[in-house]
DNA sequence: ACGATCTATGTAAAGGTTTACATCATGGGA
DNA sequence: TCCCATGATGTAAACCTTTACATAGATCGT
């Protein structure tokens, strides 16, 4: 009970009298053990508070009950809430899972594949786009893995993530909605997934509303405060404006509400304006942000579900997992400004 | 090279005509081979990319290579940045985390002490100012620990914070140099340590100021935006009403601002107001929030490095170790309004 | 009543590493 | 020249578990 090192399967096997095969077949096989013995087995766990060694488990086993989870940054607020959601459903399977930044520093990467080589994760789950390995990555071995957010460019490792075209359309319907006709889409890279797949959203829910490809604004930046702001400068230049701006995420959406707030106008009386991500600034702005919701704990949990349906054997279901997001309404819609209503 | 299980020390041993024993003393005690075996062990690892197998190491040894960090909730961004700190210390010491969250769940809690029980940590991180163990918190036999923000119930565990007297000097310093003299503390619960050292700043910078204790003002709530609120209405109840509220935490300075905007003050025109911990909407509030800044990644840093140096078998140099916040001055300040001035 | 089948349990090997102890060669001091 | 100290290396045990295989007793069908 007290003495000073923790108890081993011997020590349960000595108190229970059977031999310490018994034992392990107690804890894991308990239907291949009988009643009567089971029961001395549990006794003699509990008088000991044994607690299989988890290192000579995995020892034998071959693998560990560790997930590594590694992020560009762990300081990120949508990377906590993510976390969440994996570390419940990992715990709840008998996971743990260990964290790894990589600051987008190659050799940093290069570390975390080393912690793979020595078998101390299991699986891996991976949120930056690529694989973080540097030249390594082509050649490397890596254990089952699934991607977060985005596809991971090495082929063969499924990805969960949200469904950007449902959530732009979404998006795009409120406005239609509430009588927009003259929509801008600001976006950031055209090489990204989330840009185009917004951009479908977007284009998609026009056709469906009858506005004509010729009377669409599309802008492209890179997803930053600072773009979104660009954005807006040029269509003041060419003094085409629309009643409201889709933006493809929340920072481009803030950038553009600073440049419309700067030249005076109202948010939404003047304009209404739309985001992607739900970044938590965007209940505090003033007004507060309409925006499309990554279920963020959801992506968690499923992508550690997935994850552990290929660590127990069974082939990836699908190259892509999307959940659906949620419209969050708030404040920076309206109807359009009197002066943009049809003639 | 490309077989398909990992290479072992064995693998290792026969290419550089050697026995295990002189390989993993090459490794981890190379002063004590002969130059030329050396650099043979060295090529054989890099022909077979040899990686020390953890579970195996960590079996043998009795202890593993990873931390334990338990947070009441991983969501939180002052948790995330803290992480940040942790992370890089361990890794550069070659230690991984293992992150767990208990949901203040005590249930969860147990599950925490199974793990460490099975050593598979060798060191505990505790963001929560209790032992989330339950009723065998007391009889718990724990790895090497400190405490992040708050210290450990228990006694024996030494943690760091931020030096709360300082920072709340810093504040009302401010307040002071502007001009305020009638400067209110809304506080929350008198029995947290963070509310007496912090009211501890407040009235040694006050007493420096001569301000005599009867000028002053001091309200209690619960550190949440609502007590601030209420706090805020409580003083106008009684109609004395102070030139600027230096407040515990940023959520309850957030709430005086929301009071004293329904109102239909202004901020800093009419009265100043000050945080602490300065969470990141501080900045995005308008006005923004004067506050002072919790020292993030410099706290998780210092835990963890606290934390190795326990691990190596130094004892605790200190009960606590305190770092110091900066005051960041924004918006939410000036000299206090004509009104207040002295007639 | 006897061999075959099944069930419950034990024995021992294996997993990869570290390290105390043993061995052996080398070189220096007497 | 011989002995001993020193330094380099090897041998084998230990860390704790899981599991294939062996064993033994019980049950069943004929």
């Amino acid at each position: 009970m007290s003495t000073s090192s923790p108890a081993t399967i011997e020590d349960v096997a000595r108190i229970a009298q059977v031999s310490i095969a018994t034992v392990s077949r107690a804890i894991h096989t308990p239907e291949k053990v009988a009643n009567s013995t089971r029961l001395k087995v549990n006794q003699a766990i509990a008088i000991t508070g044994y607690t299989t060694n988890a290192m000579a488990r995995s020892l034998r086993l071959g693998r560990s009950n560790m997930i590594l989870v590694v992020a560009p940054d762990i300081g990120d607020p949508n990377f906590s809430n993510i976390l969440i959601g994996l570390e419940n459903e990992a715990r709840a399977h008998g996971y743990g899972i260990l964290i790894g930044h990589t600051q987008s520093d190659p050799q940093r990467g290069l570390e975390y594949l080393k912690f793979l080589n020595s078998n101390q994760a299991a699986g891996l789950i991976l949120f930056t786009g690529i694989l973080p390995f540097g030249h390594q990555s082509m050649t490397a071995r890596l254990p089952p893995s699934v991607g977060v957010f985005e596809p991971v460019y090495n082929g063969g490792i499924p990805y969960v993530g949200v469904d950007d075209i449902e959530g732009a359309r979404k998006a795009v319907d409120l406005l239609i909605a509430e009588g927009h006709r003259k929509i801008a889409f600001i976006g950031d890279s055209r090489t990204r997934l989330a840009y185009s797949r917004r951009r479908q959203g977007y284009d998609e829910g026009l056709d469906a509303a009858g506005v004509p490809a010729g009377e669409r604004i599309v802008i492209e930046g890179d997803g930053t405060i600072e773009s979104g702001r660009l954005a807006l400068e040029q269509l003041f230049m060419r003094d085409t404006l629309p009643s409201a701006f889709m933006c493809v995420n929340d920072q481009t959406a803030i950038g553009v509400m600073i440049g419309l707030g700067a030249r005076g106008y109202d948010i939404p009386a003047d304009f209404s304006v739309t985001g992607f991500d739900d970044v938590p600034q965007a209940t505090f702005m003033s007004p507060s942000l309409t925006t499309v919701r990554q279920p963020r704990t959801a992506i968690g949990k499923t992508s550690m579900a997935l994850l552990l349906e290929l660590l127990s054997g069974s082939e990836p279901p699908d190259a892509e997992i999307l959940l659906t997001p949620d419209l969050i309404v708030r404040n920076s819609v309206t109807g359009p400004a009197r002066r943009f209503l049809r003639r």
